[in-house]
DNA sequence: GTATAAACGAGACGGTACGTCAGGTCTTTCT
DNA sequence: AGAAAGACCTGACGTACCGTCTCGTTTATAC
């Protein structure tokens, strides 16, 4: 899940690998998770599906979740971009919109699983994490950090908590199964940032006025 | 998953069903689980170490997930009911704190790999969200509805959008693979409390004073 | 396959076995037999088939070819016993074509597979020759003695070989697959005798100068 | 049982099969079988045996009865062919003594049960009949053919009836059970050839005057 | 007429083997 | 050297029966 992009063009001596067989790869195993259930996804299945040998596989990748993994973070930077806007909430709601958006279509069949599996797999949470946990979160840390420092946002909370505060109720909706649909609309992600923004405690009592 | 423990006491003819070794299954998939990680848990395994007959597991449950569940909610609803206090953010913070605890010991080594397969598994979400979620997002619920109609809580913020704001960033830091140690501390909880019910906006730059 | 037929009329104390249900734990077996073959037949579906449960059965029979057996025989003796003629000839071809009607219908469904059995179960051979085979065998050879001492039989060659000579040509043709029907006729067993008679019979007398 | 040994020499691709392989696996289900009985041989007890995978026999037969049948079938045909001599009377000794002492040895433990499987079998059975009871039978039958054109045989009954009456008092003693040892002595061969060909000899030819 | 004892049905139980599937490695031939 | 094909060992699957066991119930004889 991580050497194969990457090789030099074709210094190597040798037949090189063929970039069509390698997207074809990561093509067959996306739409027979999506057909069947992520769960029974096989290397011998996408090796059928996409008319190649088990051998071409190994030789690319070390198991399927890997391969999972590739077709996935290729799609999700480029969908998906942490977004920046004039003030800090503007840009928070612009980044949540845009991955409610990704989400709701071909990625959000394929997020639920990778991220489950990921719970039951240290090495892939582990990529998970490198490859995109962290590098995602950094720029939202920075979004969040410009809006202390400009006094829209409150210092005396740590920003891990902030961007928990906001990011948490987007996957707990994601990944906690509590009704059918599980879709996030415009609508929740409006709501949640009210929520967190503003605070859920009713003020008109009187505490802060 | 279901059909076992709730057998009428002995009505029905033949030789009733051991206690004992349905306990024993459950123990042995849990230890098992937490010792070689829940992926790769077998039937076989749990049949060696509960020293028991696979067809006696088979007679009980379809498949390992259904008994790691079942091992899983007699605990959980044991160790961290939703707790009742003198006002919603007490009320609040006692039920969080309380499940922390119990994520922080043996239930968060369990309940990470089974909400993970859930994503996986259709059949294993319906249970999860039947006989855990639902139950418990409604006990959870009458406390914000008994904080609205108190005053306590805004009312103009649909109350599982709420809901989803106070526990999304507990499930959050418990499944997106963002540090190592991946526990949740006192501080957290409290932090995460006072974000959301205070609200993340820098009040003091004007706008509700 | 030994021990039940033969209980005391019921002197013991306790609820008698149920001659019916004996009964229909034979005609089970056979019926099942015939119709899947068997190979393949189990306790189980004999139980289930009579409407018996299993230990009804265990209580009987070690096995299910001890059922097979006590069935088989008691049909058989009821059905082929040796027949004794005015001449030694005319008793061979009454007796053999007696067995061969009997092997055209039901008992040669059974006799197969339960003389098949017996080649890979000792235990079942030993049964069948204490029970069916010896008797059968020492009736014959009183047959064979007398016509060797009224000087219709050839004194020069062991009665056992006789014997042999005589119905090794039927049970050949029974249980070696030659062709399709495997049925013996009138004809085929008058064939035989004429065969093997030229050569037993006694020159001395005339017949064939 | 029938499709393997007939494969192209390697003209496919793929690694091809090992012979090695093929003969531990007959060879281990032969001593299996002789060492604790055919009853109880199992495909789990020959892989274990000649140190193989369960896969690796299900790729060559279908069931472990075609294991047996194809060793079988290798060892006869190279022990005992049909022989030919002089007179027709000397080519059937000749054939059934040596069919006699194949008996007597590795075969006789290996004949015995295969016949037996065959008559609870009836796809095993077929394969039997096609490879070699027919075959054996076409060679004999060409020497009976023989016997009578040169006036040694009697023409006035069916030459099955005639071989029938030749083989059977062997196959008789071969899986009747009526006596211990049951194995096929020279005198025993003899006695019967002279019982029968008494019989079957052409009296008009003048021998037995 | 009430013990008592065995028969009986039902079904749990520890086992063994089944035949299948996928995993990951290897050995071939072809491109 | 890459790729396709397929053999190979391994381990688990879920199922069928085995023979034994533990129940509650029924049906006889014996006190």
């Amino acid at each position: 899940m991580s050497d194969n992009p990457r090789r030099p063009k074709s210094t190597s001596p040798g037949r090189p690998r063929s970039d069509e067989t390698t997207n074809a790869i990561m093509q067959a195993a996306l739409s027979l998770g999506e057909e069947n259930g992520f769960a029974g996804l096989s290397i011998e299945g996408v090796a059928a599906r996409a008319g190649v040998a088990k051998t071409t596989i190994y030789r690319r990748w070390p198991n399927v979740w890997s391969i999972v993994t590739d077709a996935f973070l290729a799609d999700l930077t480029r969908l998906a971009p942490i977004q920046t806007r004039a003030t800090t909430r503007e840009s928070i709601i612009a980044s949540m919109q845009l991955l409610a958006r990704a989400y709701n279509g071909r990625l959000g069949r394929i997020i639920r699983p990778l991220l489950g599996q990921a719970q039951l797999d240290p090495a892939l949470k582990k990529v998970i994490r490198d490859r995109w946990v962290i590098p995602r979160r950094q720029a939202a840390l920075a979004i969040i950090q410009a809006g202390i420092s400009r006094g829209e946002i409150r210092s005396d909370i740590p920003p891990d908590a902030i961007l928990d505060a906001l990011y948490g109720p987007f996957y707990h909706r994601l990944l906690l199964p509590y009704d059918e649909g599980e879709s996030i609309s415009v609508g929740y992600v409006d709501a949640i940032v009210e929520a967190v923004f503003g605070g859920i405690a009713d003020f008109k009592n009187g505490r802060r006025t």
